[in-house]
Order: C-alpha cells, then structure tokens, then sequence
DNA sequence: CAGAATCCGTGGGGATACTG
DNA sequence: CAGTATCCCCACGGATTCTG
C-alpha cells in the first residue's frame, strides 16, 4: 500500500506568484509532484490539493494527459475507480523542474526583496 | 557597436502552447534571450518582437523589472532613450531556461504526438 | 523615442450544485 | 467515486489612438 498524500504537502503560498517558472497550468507542477512516488487516485489528489476544485483538478489532470505526461486508467470493477500516473515523458519532466526549483530556492530572497523594493518605489512615485 | 536583432529571430509559433514549460509571462523568455548579449533599447526589442504590441512589450519588460531580472535604465540626453539589460539575477536564469529548452527540444516529436493522439481521440468520441 | 490611455474580447480559474 | 454543469469574474493579451 503507498502511502497516502500528505494534507499540508504545499503550504498557502503555493504557487507563488513570485515563482516566475511554471510547468503546465498553474496546479500542474503539484500534480506532478503527487504523482512522482506512483499512481495516485482523483480522491487521492485532493488530499494535498484541497484549494483545487474538482473541476479545475481535472482541467490541470486533462491537459497532462493531452501533453502526455500523464496517463489516466479507468478501473470498472465493483469499486470502480481512475488512476493517474506518470508517463516516461511525464517522469523525465522532472528533471527540468528539479533545476527550476533548485534555483527558484537559491534566488527566493533575490526575488523576494527586488518585487519589494519595485513595488515601494512605485508607490512612492504614486503618492511623491 | 552591438549587432542589431535579427527580425526572424523567432518564428511565428515561438512561444507555442505545446511548451509546457514557461519562463514569467508569455514574452519573458524571449524578452531575455534578446538581452542575453548586452544592453537593449526598446526600439531594438521591437524588431523581433514585432508581433508584441508595445502596451504588451512594456507590460513584459515591467514585470521582469519587478521581478529584479532586468534593469531599466533612462538616458535623459539630447536624444532620449532607455535600455533594458539582465542583471545577475536575470542573468543566472539562463542555466535552467537552457535546460528546460533542452527538455522541450528533446522531446518536441513526443508532445507533439501525444497532443494530437489525444485530440484525434477526442474528435472520435465526440463523433461517435 | 518610449511608451500611456482606452476599449474590448477571450478564457482561465473559481464557487456552487448536480450526476452516472 | 470521479467527476460534470452552470454561472461568474476578472486578468491577460491585443488593437487603436494619443503624448511627454
């Protein structure tokens, strides 16, 4: 049995506007994350994404699939249910993100203390 | 003297929804890799990106000043001008935007499969 | 030259309610 | 369980026109 999804897995915060990358639509990277130990079901997912609507979580889901980083399987037995994975397109995704997020960590305060110091100024000019 | 942009610099589907992968809004990328060799005027951005409309080209380089990864700079002579360059900050994005670039290209044939596979199913099902 | 102002259409994202 | 249906809002991008 895998382990289920953390609730707390992303914190408020995330996505941050102040992450100038992105992967996909605005929740895919986090899909992406969830599903990086294995498959993982719709009800799964809304777990660590409890922010997401049902309808949006399949938009992001959906658009995975048509890129074909992800694959969805439809299990009708008597519980019936859907999985979502990762495909070996989807898996080597992961790679560029790593490195994304590597420097998104690195410059986290860079870009913290540059949108301050923009938006004081523009606000000084405003009042000024 | 810098050499002038080449107004083919990009093609027409460039930036293409097929690329999962995006750097700030949707010109930033491109925004930075005309600034990748020097200083530029807005004039001289224009050239490439001369499907952007200036409110938008402006909308793009404010942001990216926002964000601390390029400076603006005004020369207040007698032929008035400004030039937007990279700053460090802008600059050291250039190591993952080549490593998402490398991912995209890599594995273009496959998105651009997997997208139409899937919208071929689609049109399918919605026929039949 | 380097934008600003204005208007506008589209669509992405969200809230809520409902269903095979 | 895994979505769909509907409605809504507003932010993004574009066209056009105007300006310090």
């Amino acid at each position: 049995m895998r382990r289920p999804l953390p609730a707390d897995m992303f914190d408020e915060l995330c996505p941050s506007s102040l992450n100038p990358i992105r992967f996909g639509d605005k929740w895919a990277a986090l899909v992406i994350r969830c599903l990086e130990d294995g498959p993982r079901r719709f009800s799964e997912l809304r777990v660590p994404l409890s922010r997401v609507t049902p309808k949006v979580l399949t938009q992001s889901l959906r658009s995975l699939e048509r890129d074909g980083l992800v694959k969805r399987t439809v299990y009708a037995e008597a519980a019936p249910h859907v999985e979502y994975e990762l495909t070996p397109l989807g898996r080597s995704m992961l790679e560029p993100m790593a490195v994304a997020c590597a420097w998104v960590e690195q410059h986290w305060d860079e870009l913290l203390d540059a949108r301050e110091a923009y938006d004081d100024a523009a606000r000084l000019h405003q009042a000024g």
